[in-house]
RNA sequence: GCCCGCAUAGCUCAGUUGGCAGAGCAGCUGAUUUGUAAUCAGCAGGUCGGAGGUUCGAAUCCCCCUGCGGGCUCCA
């Protein structure tokens, strides 16, 4: 006699066992049909679970997270349905859901083609329209090695394996197709209807590289046509905002294949770059920070004492001159550490906080290039603070307000913080590990500042802070770190005379908070869809006139405002106004000033923004005090006005 | 590095079963003298990523290389 409570904190008594399903039905026929799964005592089950006593239910449809989790398990199981149709010799492994749709990894017996994905779609949509049942059955774990080694899945009978003893084994089976799964499922694969998939690659069984590779085809889908197109929509939005693509269009940067993952400057990229280099050093000169600039290429002596030739050799560039190895920096810490011991350090030196706009070269693999996001050439806004313990909580304290305030700047508000804490393999004291945590953790409790652990993520030297910001279209960049360094120093012998006279050597703090500004600028071109704020635009105002009588008067307006410090351009081209603030819009120039005969009468200019809106008339003599964003000069910029 | 795919004019792309390499935009020239997201006409523009092979004939088919795209692994 089970007594059903439901989320709308009614009790329903039912005479005996009852299904998910047969309770959906009691509520509401329509419930009924959309129904997909349930929870039970907070326990995700099938639809015909059965429920005999006393229990919490909760119906779960499309609309709710869990049931759009089960469509695409269930789109997964659908499409592995479908390949073993089609592909009779080959093997599924795993199939699970992941962020907006699902993928399945399978063994070929031949590689499969992109057309394939096609044939497979529509044998998806054939079984889905077949509407077969999705059945559930548990199974002894030995049958289902057997089973699953009779029928040629010897990637499935692997998995069953590793199952801890005593854990029940199901199997859900719809029509000529069995697979190994918890679930739950669709109680049948009319259920599925909007699915597409997208790509096929490749992947290492259970993610190792020295693994064979086998195919993958992801897919997404959703509750329904509706969805499933929005979702369309927005990877369209996301595609429109590729840096590479708008850098290409807006005359930023370029790649050739004489340098891969290394990027041609042009001038107005150039210009970007100088703009958010020189915020950042004028920040950094306010925070009591040293610039310096360190050797591009080091014997290989050094990095052989640092640790890197050891561990890192494989990513960097080497080069042989006059019977020396010699490597391009992949990273400016060692440089650094060669600053700090020039001449001798006292305790009353530190913290002593050394900045780089560090070009870094590392060999990344070929196949994980990617623009300007991922380079083997890139600038980190670096710096290596070089402290006493008792001064590390300060130091990290301070850097969290610098990090914050940089990211706000730039429009990024939303950051998730993650504390990556020792390693099994490390170097270092316990106790010391217990005190460099601590001083990371607390740092941020004190600002209320929520973070996820990351256990044993830390760097072998140390524990490290990570900061990810959000863009506007939510996706996730992980950009400023913050490592504690008990190692280094030692290595490369730094150390400073402590207040006992004894010599210590310091702690050294790795941070950068752009991390590499040709990545940064890659986010920056896809958060703001290229139109970037004033203060960093390349050019920031357009001067447009309407025909050749205003010439004169546009040239005049120029050099007042260059004089002024703002990045100004003119277009006298004999062009109809229309068509050149088309051209001014598309090349996302914040501000067009147009200039026709009543402007020129009253020394004054009417303003458009790139977005389209009409500013009115502005008089000359008012344009960079009225228009936000034109009045930081020649690197001094304030942002309050942008 | 590994898997699948792609590489044609400055850019975006078309090019059928192998049979004279095309369009739009951009560029140049000329006309138009323009009031808030594309004025008109003409001209020019190519070793079809590179090297090899099959063929009477290759942008097209095959092999190798390079780069790019999407993933996987990696990202100190």
């Amino acid at each position: 006699m089970p007594n059903i409570s439901l989320p709308d904190g009614t009790i329903r008594n039912y005479p005996g066992s009852i299904s998910v399903a047969e309770i959906a039905a009691d509520i509401h026929s329509g419930l009924a049909r959309s129904a997909l799964a349930g929870v039970v005592d907070d326990r995700l089950v099938d639809i015909d679970f059965m429920i005999e006593k006393d229990a919490s239910v909760r119906v779960i449809t499309g609309k709710d997270p869990e049931g759009l989790e089960v469509v695409r398990h269930s789109c997964a199981h659908l499409m592995a349905q479908a390949v073993k149709q089609l592909f009779p010799g080959a093997q599924v492994t795993i199939g699970p859901v992941v962020e907006d749709g699902f993928y399945y990894d399978f063994a070929f017996p031949e590689r499969i083609g992109e057309d394939d994905l096609e044939k497979i779609e529509v044998r998806m949509n054939e079984l889905a329209k077949a509407d077969l049942s999705v059945v559930r059955s548990e199974i002894d774990r030995d049958a289902a090695v057997e089973m699953f080694i009779d029928i040629g899945e010897t990637y499935k009978a692997e998995l069953i394996r590793d199952i801890p003893e005593g854990e029940s084994i199901s199997l859900y089976s719809q029509g000529d197709f069995t697979d190994l799964c918890r679930g739950p499922h669709v109680p049948s694969t009319g259920h599925l209807k909007a699915f597409k998939l997208s790509k096929l690659a490749g992947a290492y069984w259970r993610g190792d590289s020295s693994n064979e590779m086998l195919q993958r085809i992801y897919g997404t889908a959703w509750p329904d046509q509706k969805q499933l197109k929005a979702y369309l929509v927005r990877i369209e939005e996301a595609e429109k905002r590729d840096h590479r693509k708008l850098g290409r269009q807006l005359g930023y940067f370029h790649f050739q294949e004489e340098a891969p993952g290394m990027a041609f400057w042009h001038q107005n990229g150039w210009l970007l770059f100088r703009r958010v280099e020189t915020y950042v050093r004028n920040l950094l000169d306010e925070y009591g920070y040293e610039e310096v600039h360190t050797p591009q290429v080091l014997d290989r002596t050094l990095w052989e004492r640092s640790g890197h030739w050891d561990k890192f050799r494989e990513n960097m560039f080497t080069t042989h001159v006059e019977g020396h190895d010699y490597a391009i920096k992949p990273m400016n810490c060692p440089g650094h550490v060669m600053i700090f011991k020039q001449g001798l350090k006292s305790y009353r030196d530190l913290p002593m906080r050394i900045s780089e706009f560090g070009i870094c070269h590392r060999n990344e693999p070929s196949g994980t290039l990617h623009g300007l996001m991922r380079a083997r050439r890139f600038t980190q806004d670096d710096a290596h603070v070089f402290c006493t313990e008792e001064q590390m909580h300060d130091e990290v304290s301070t850097l969290i307000d610098l990090t914050y305030r940089m990211y706000e700047d730039f429009g990024f508000t939303d950051i998730d913080v993650a504390l990556s804490t020792r390693p099994e393999n490390r170097v270092g004291e316990d106790d010391l590990w217990d005190r460099a945590e601590a001083a990371l953790a607390t740092a941020l409790e004190e600002k209320g500042i929520a973070f996820t652990v990351q256990e044993g993520e830390g760097a072998f030297y140390g524990p490290k802070h990570e900061f990810v910001l959000r863009d506007s279209i939510g996706r996730k960049w992980q950009c400023g770190t913050i490592q504690l360094d008990f190692s280094m120093p030692g290595l490369l012998g730094a150390e400073f005379v402590a207040e006992d006279g004894s010599r210590k050597a310091p702690v050294m703090i790795h941070r950068a908070i752009l991390g590499s500004l040709e990545r940064f600028i890659g986010i920056l071109i896809e958060d703001t869809e290229g139109k970037l704020p004033p203060w960093l635009a390349p050019v920031q105002v357009i001067l447009l006139n309407i025909s050749p009588k205003q010439q004169e008067y546009l040239a005049k307006l120029e050099k007042h405002l260059k004089n002024k410090g703002v990045r100004v351009e003119s277009d006298l081209r004999n062009e109809k106004i229309g068509y050149k603030i088309r051209q001014a819009t598309l090349r996302r120039i914040p501000y067009l000033l147009i200039v026709g005969d009543k402007e020129k009468a009253g020394e004054s200019v009417a303003v458009r923004t790139q977005d389209g809106q009409d500013l009115g008339t502005i008089p000359l003599s008012e344009i960079t005090d009225t228009l936000p964003g034109l009045s930081a000069r020649h690197g001094i910029h304030t942002l309050e006005d942008s």
